[in-house]
RNA sequence: GGCCCCAUCGUCUAGCGGUCUAGGACUCCGGCCUUUCACGCCGGCAACACGGGUUCGAGUCCCGUUGGGGUCACCA
């Protein structure tokens, strides 16, 4: 039975790098029926952990990353906080301890620091001495009534090479002379991340440990506890890790400022926030940008796409391949697929992932998709009636593929703006209704065409259209472009019968109306 | 700095010794279409880090160099 886990500590947000991982964990087990845990590395035992927890499984949720063990749903091997399974750690060290594979350690901190300072000052490796290791109950003893306390080390080999066979990475080796006494146990008797770590892998039966190539030199560490603890090894799998766009170095929440700098990357983000702002969702920067899975998510994004595009950073099935629905990367998902050069996060093709994906989500689930953004921005009411959804299912068939996240129907807010409190664009009105010698005139006579236009939909709009630029002698540019001014306020938008179709007869007359007073107050010129 | 990993267009990648004058995708640049924008269509720019081997033959194997990255905690 293959079974993978994700072991995230709560940290109040799901990071780029870090569902990638999970998503990787979660394909190899689909793809070979086996079975995903959710285990919570909690070991530093945080206040909130419930809620530093939740946005991290409303994550993997909304990219329909399940898990069949975990918070929540429970399972055989739990519990899955690793708070709650401290008394595994602890009998763990007292085999260690009692088959002498690990060690009390009195130093104090600041007599590590200065041996590891001198090791660095003459430029020889540091190797911890074991000066003030007890393996008798006399050195300890002796050592406490100096008002000392202990650790627990690792007593690691000290010669020897150790041979891992990743299944990414192949053969990679490591002499043990090169590793450190690691602490495992605190003196206050709280156990460290790389001992439960193996423990609860253990415990939890967990077959292949995939991680993020980070963990690789941490493996040795791993290997010893685990075979000293007469343990059988997962198999390792070392994925490269997410870098950042443009560049090769490890994607990480804390250099936003630095991303900033990038220009595709500003742009999404402001692009969210536009969104944010208009349906007033607060943007604090360490939840709301980029590198934050959430982000896509109150934007828009569909799932499908950002498993998509995840899949593919690090992943590729052959040469052409690229589009996937979820259920095709797990058919096809393998690991000796995963490319061993890290992959630098792309906000742009990511885009274009959620392009694709959009135009394949049926009308009826994107109106569905779109409502709620109007109805937080106060444009349409909530819940929406038949006629509400039936108008923005409209406004979304015109607009097409200029949707490409369910936050991009905030564009057409003008759509559903009184006719009095629209705005119009400065320049556009300047250009293609005042400048124009006979804009005006032709917007007048447009006018009582529209009045009589009947039925008021695309096809009529368009006859209509024609038949009256036919009348003039003039060309359609000479008076489409001041149409679309006038009813929409904008210079660029939908195709124009569309357009005035879904606003309606009523709106169209009023807003041209306004327009012509607007111009018509102006002094001439 | 030690150890470890990595190295094909700007980016994601295909390539598992000959079919590579290196393929696809995104971006970018032209052109077409056109009522604007977007889309679509056509075309274009653009890469095997370098040096040695091995071989009849190397992007593909080996070694070295260079470059990049990760990791060296009583964090996870």
């Amino acid at each position: 039975m293959i079974r993978t886990r994700f072991a995230p500590s709560p940290t109040g947000y799901l990071h780029i790098g870090g569902v990638r991982t999970a998503l990787f964990c979660w394909l190899f087990a689909r793809r070979h029926g086996g079975r995903f845990i959710l285990r919570i590395d909690d070991t530093d035992q945080q206040r909130n952990v419930q809620e530093s927890l939740a946005p991290i499984l409303e994550g993997l949720k909304w990219l329909g990353i399940d898990w069949d063990e975990g918070p929540e749903v429970g399972g055989p091997f739990g519990p899955y906080y690793q708070s709650q399974r401290t008394a595994l750690y602890e009998k763990a060290v007292e085999a260690l301890l009692r088959d002498g594979f690990a060690y009390r350690d009195y130093a104090t901190a600041e007599e590590v620091q200065a041996e590891r300072e001198a090791a660095q000052a003459e430029k020889r490796d540091f190797v911890t001495s074991r000066r003030w290791m007890a393996e008798t109950p006399e050195q300890q003893a002796r050592f406490e009534a100096e008002g000392r306390q202990s650790v627990v080390r690792l007593k690691m080999p000290r010669e020897g090479t150790l041979v891992i066979d990743d299944l990414i990475r192949g053969r990679v080796e490591f002499q043990w002379a090169r590793e450190q006494d690691h602490v495992i146990q605190r003196a206050d008797g709280s156990c460290l991340y790389h001992l439960a770590n193996v423990v609860d892998d253990r415990a939890m039966e967990i077959s292949h440990v995939i991680r993020a190539e980070e963990h690789l030199s941490n493996t040795p560490r791993q290997v010893f506890i685990a075979q000293s603890l007469g343990y059988e090894l997962p198999a390792y799998a070392h994925l490269p890790f997410v870098a950042e766009p443009g560049s090769k170095v490890k994607l990480s929440k804390r250099k936003l400022d630095k991303y900033l700098k990038n220009r595709d990357f500003a742009k999404l983000l402001e692009h969210g926030q536009q969104i944010a702002q208009a349906i007033g969702l607060a943007t604090p920067p360490e939840e709301f940008n980029p590198v934050v899975v959430d982000f896509y998510r109150q934007i828009g994004f569909t799932s499908e796409a950002m498993v998509n595009y995840l899949a593919l950073l690090g992943w590729s099935l052959d040469d052409r391949t690229e589009h996937f629905r979820p259920s095709g990367l797990i058919e096809h998902f393998s690991l000796d697929r995963v490319n061993r050069a890290p992959a630098s996060f792309d906000p742009v093709k990511l885009l274009a992932f959620q392009d694709a994906h959009m135009r394949e989500v049926p009308l009826a689930d994107k109106t569905v998709m779109v409502l709620p953004y109007l109805q937080k921005a106060g444009l349409v009411p909530a819940p929406a009636g038949a006629d509400v959804e039936a108008r923005v299912a409209q406004l979304l068939e015109a607009a097409g593929d200029r949707v490409k996240l369910a936050g991009d129907i905030l564009d057409y807010a003008d759509f559903f703006t009184a006719d009095a409190e629209l705005t119009y664009d400065e320049k556009a009105l300047e250009k293609r209704v005042c400048k124009p010698v006979d804009a005006v005139e032709l917007l007048t006579r447009f006018r009582s065409v529209l009045a009589q236009c009947e039925p008021f939909d695309p096809p009529t709009l368009d006859r209509a259209l024609h038949e009256f630029v036919e009348a003039e002698a003039i060309k359609v540019g000479q008076i489409i472009h001041a149409i679309r001014v006038a009813v929409t306020g904008k210079g660029v938008g939908l195709g124009m019968f569309d357009t005035m179709a879904i606003l309606g007869r009523e709106s169209c007359l009023a807003r041209i109306d306004r327009t012509l007073e607007l111009v018509g107050n102006r002094p001439a010129g």
